[in-house]
RNA sequence: GGAGACUUAGCUCAGUUGGGAGAGCACCUGCCUUACAAGCAGGGGGUCACAGGUUCGAGCCCUGUAGUCUCCACCA
């Protein structure tokens, strides 16, 4: 017996072991169709957040979901070294512990790393568990593993042979606390308060001055031109001639280049091209110097003369105090402008000159966006919009620095000969390797986490998994790392596998806040899924999770919704209480033949639920699935087919008793399969309870609709509910206990003595045939129900309530009156929805006539 | 500058091929009815941001306006 109370703490305990035990989450029947899905992994710096719950929620659903279809479903588990992230939390512990991770060196600082990973891994497999995640941990892998290692190795020789991968010296986003590059996508730009400062430059041989403005004075001992265009009235004299750079003194030659704006500004600008992207390509194209004036922590070095090892900003102030001093600071301005962040860090980047490996994007992007054309080459994303965020990140693409001066990640395989300096690239060092030195460099994170989906199968191995479940059916992701993953998973696959990576992509959204904020670590408003849990179950937070937002749209955290949850777990949970409190040891389950007419009832709700239900998870529309069973459940099982069945189990037809249980099982049984993949714990509870402990709804089937009802019968019960809301809508309006009986008479309706007790049982209704007494009418779709007028108190209320309805159904008919007069309703609308309205005249006619009589009989 | 999303009940949000607006919470009334009082029954409450247009018919499609937000690209 169930307790009254649903308590997910017992329910969920060793549910997750006891499937694990049973091998439910493995994959390999042969004899079904596959269907898989590899987990987005996350990052082992730290504990799972919300985010990640909802995301591996969808994933479970789907899952569990297709394995009730009858597929074998592999869900891949796996987590990501996540470069740059787990080597800042690395840092940040040793520095705790007083320790740089110079002092350690390489080695001895991987060791370190692997001991946090070890760490993070196992805690975030402990939240998986919680979760209810059904993945194959046989195939759990991480992107550091020997075999995805060898993978990224392969995958990088091989561009490299075939000339898309290069190095060169480039300006790229330097983050100088983590001294490394980043790719564009890991900067963030923030809108910050700044100044711009305007300068006055001194020309070498006349009195002449201009103003130059800047935001980085500091770059001043890089720069090593002024640049005006040569198209620019204003300026254009000052080509050929030489200016004094105030920072350093040095002659800087005024050259032309188009690239300047005219107009803008003060129409002079100055040249850095070691440390701004644009600057480096104007050195580039009149083939000019491009020295570095800051070293790789964002100090400046020895060309800064008396400001060699300031930091940036410090020699910043410092400078514009000279400036000032010798009076060549014009002015100042305030001005919001758009600086870059470094995602991980949060430092300003620094555009910086240095020596990357970088991937030639053009032709790999070119390739998806062809693919991308036709219908069996694509990723169909849902929603359908997200396809457009993608393509157009791959049109407009530019190559894809790789290389990070990290110590945790992949090694770039290049080798330099110690005396030539050739390049070896091989996924094996030389054979005289003592004669090389590797790379420094560890690869971008995104390099190794982009081959995921067929990495994690095996390949560059034909192995069976790969051959069997690659391309995978369905990738589930946020919208925020499209650009970071998608795109480039999609480009990796394309190339190496010549197919898609994922024949869907499922889009959603973030999880906020209560307010709508962001959770972030700065607010401190994240909310730990494990305390939820705690709280609340984790089936009513996957529940939450599940039915609460719209594909592709962020949602935002509530308590009441949580608590919503609950209540209905906890209504399901009674609802199956009273079901099982009502088997009695002589009962034995059987299939139910269904031949009562509440039994055909229920059974046909039940279909158009499964149907409705069906369709909808297909479609990744996973809210609606999920808001229709708990209405059906709430509704129409609970609400009305619960207490339909009441008299027929308190009956002494034992016949009847056992057919009603046989119905409820049925029902149940089936409510809970399609709940399952929502609420997988509660739901095994129950079926266990029903069955016996060694039996799961894990391996059970989806349930199939029922074609054998009678839905004349079914008709009858809807005509049945319609009296008991009359009944009880008079009820309070009349303030008529509900334990005083009524008399009524129903017109248009046969009623059998089972019906006639149903409506006992519901609103303590006698039915009768005639009588002499005055009584008050309401219409209904099949006729009238007359209720004794005597039991009833307020007449004058009754005929003001008359007059309200007649006049609400006069503009009813006035409505369908003046549409179905309209000819051209009547010949393009379909006839589908002509006989609709015809029919509904008809009964808003019927229903007007059935009062106006009532209210003269009563005048 | 480019792209996209959002604006619906007091609050948070659903509303998928255009055919009479829904849920949860809150509010009001009445109920301990033998599964559930974290429950049951009933009720009030919306010119679907605004203005046009297409259509027999628009919350839904098109155009524009206003406000909110996100992403991308950024000129010293």
């Amino acid at each position: 017996m169930l307790d009254s109370r649903y308590d997910p703490k017992k329910v969920e305990e060793g549910k997750y072991q006891n499937w694990l035990d049973h091998h439910y989450f493995e994959c390999g029947d042969m004899s079904k169709k596959p269907y898989c899905i590899v987990i987005p992994p996350p990052n082992v710096t730290g504990k799972l957040h919300l985010g990640h719950a909802m995301d591996n929620t969808i994933q479970d659903l789907l899952a569990r979901y297709n394995r009730l279809k009858g597929f074998d479903v592999l869900w891949v588990p796996g987590m990501d070294h996540a470069g740059i992230a787990t080597q800042a939390k690395v840092d940040e512990r040793l520095k705790n512990q007083g320790v740089s991770r110079y002092d350690l060196g390489r080695e001895k600082f991987l060791e370190k790393a692997w001991e946090w990973k070890n760490e993070y891994s196992d805690f975030i497999r402990s939240q998986w568990a919680k979760l209810g995640n059904s993945t194959d941990y046989r195939k759990e892998r991480f992107t550091l593993d020997e075999g995805l290692s060898e993978a990224v190795a392969k995958v990088f020789v091989t561009y490299y042979n075939e000339g898309l991968i290069y190095r060169g010296k480039r300006v790229i986003n330097w983050d100088p606390q983590a001294k490394t590059a980043l790719s564009n996508i890991e900067v963030i730009h923030k809108d910050v308060e700044a100044y711009m400062y305007y300068i006055r430059y001194k020309m070498v041989d006349s009195d002449e001055t201009f103003t130059v403005a800047t935001t980085r004075p500091e770059t001043m001992f890089g720069d090593v031109c002024i640049v005006v265009n040569p198209n620019d009235e204003k300026v254009n004299h000052l080509i050929g001639k030489k200016a004094i750079n105030p920072a350093n003194g040095d002659e800087l030659p005024i050259i032309g280049d188009e690239y300047i704006e005219i107009g803008f500004g003060t129409g002079i600008m100055k040249c850095t091209p070691a440390h701004d992207p644009n600057d480096y390509q104007i050195a580039l194209r009149h083939n000019l110097e491009m020295p570095i004036c800051m070293n790789e922590d964002g100090t400046m070095n020895e060309l800064c003369g008396e400001f060699n090892g300031l930091d940036r900003f410090e020699c910043r102030e410092k400078l514009l105090e000279k400036y000032k001093a010798e009076g060549c600071l014009d002015r100042m301005e305030k001005i919001v402008h758009s600086v870059g962040h470094s995602e991980r860090t949060g430092v300003m980047v620094e555009p910086y000159l240095s020596n990357q490996w970088f991937v030639k994007m053009k032709p790999l992007a070119e390739a998806v966006l062809e693919a991308q054309q036709h219908e069996e080459s694509k990723i169909n994303f849902y929603p359908k919009r997200f396809e457009k965020t993608f393509t157009q990140w791959l049109e407009n693409i530019e190559d894809w620095c790789i290389s990070r001066q990290l110590w945790w990640g992949h090694r770039i395989p290049v080798w330099y000969h110690n005396e030539t300096g050739e390049i070896y690239c091989d996924v094996n060092p030389p054979k005289d390797v003592e004669n090389y030195h590797q790379d420094e460099d560890v690869l971008d994170t995104w390099f190794s986490s982009a081959l995921w989906p067929f990495t994690t199968l095996g390949w560059p191995e034909e192995t069976e998994d790969y051959k069997r479940y690659f391309p995978t059916s369905c990738m589930v992701t946020g919208y925020d790392i499209i650009f970071f993953w998608v795109a480039r998973m999609a480009f990796s696959a394309r190339h190496f596998c010549n197919d898609v990576p994922f024949k869907d992509c499922l889009i959603h959204g973030l999880i906020r806040d209560e307010k709508g904020r962001k959770m972030s670590k700065s607010l401190g408003n994240g909310i730990d899924p494990i305390d939820l849990i705690d709280r609340y179950g984790a089936d009513a937070l996957r529940l939450f999770l599940s039915t609460n937002s719209t594909p592709g749209l962020d949602m935002n955290y509530s308590t009441e919704k949580m608590e919503a949850g609950w209540n209905f777990i906890n209504k399901l949970w009674n609802a199956s209480r009273y079901v099982l409190m009502n088997c009695d040891e002589t009962y034995r389950y059987k299939k139910p033949e269904i031949s009562n007419d509440i039994d055909c009832w229920i059974i046909n709700r039940l279909n158009e639920t499964i149907k409705s239900v069906t369709t909808n998870l297909d479609k990744y529309e996973l809210a609606i699935a999920g808001n229709e069973i708990i209405s059906f459940v709430w509704e129409d099982f609970c609400s009305m087919y619960i207490e339909f069945t009441k008299s027929a189990l308190n009956s002494d037809n034992i016949e009847l008793k056992h057919q009603t249980l046989d119905t409820l099982i049925y029902v149940l049984e089936a409510i809970l399969k399609l709940l399952h993949p929502f609420i997988p714990f509660v739901t095994e509870e129950i079926y266990q309870n029903i069955y016996d402990k060694e039996s799961s709804i894990m391996i059970e089937t989806w349930p199939e609709i029922n074609d054998k009802i009678d839905t004349g019968k079914a008709k009858n019960i809807d005509s049945i509910i319609q009296i008991i809301k009359i009944t009880r809508e008079i009820r309070n309006e009349n303030d008529i206990k509900p334990s005083k009986e009524l008399d009524i008479i129903v017109d248009g309706l046969k009623l059998d003595e089972s019906l006639s007790n149903i409506l006992y049982r519901m609103t303590k209704l006698n039915v009768i045939d005639s009588t002499d007494e005055e009584t008050i009418v309401r219409p209904t779709d099949f006729g009238k129900v007359s209720f004794i007028m005597n039991q009833i108190v307020d007449k004058e209320a009754e005929l003001a309530k008359i007059d309200k309805e007649l006049e609400r159904l006069a503009s009813e008919i006035e409505r369908g009156e003046k549409m179905l007069s309209n000819d051209k309703f009547i010949s393009k609308a379909p006839p589908a929805k002509v006989e609709e309205e015809k029919n509904k005249l008809t009964n808003y006619r019927n229903s007007y006539n059935t009062l106006l009589e009532k209210k003269k009989d009563f005048e």
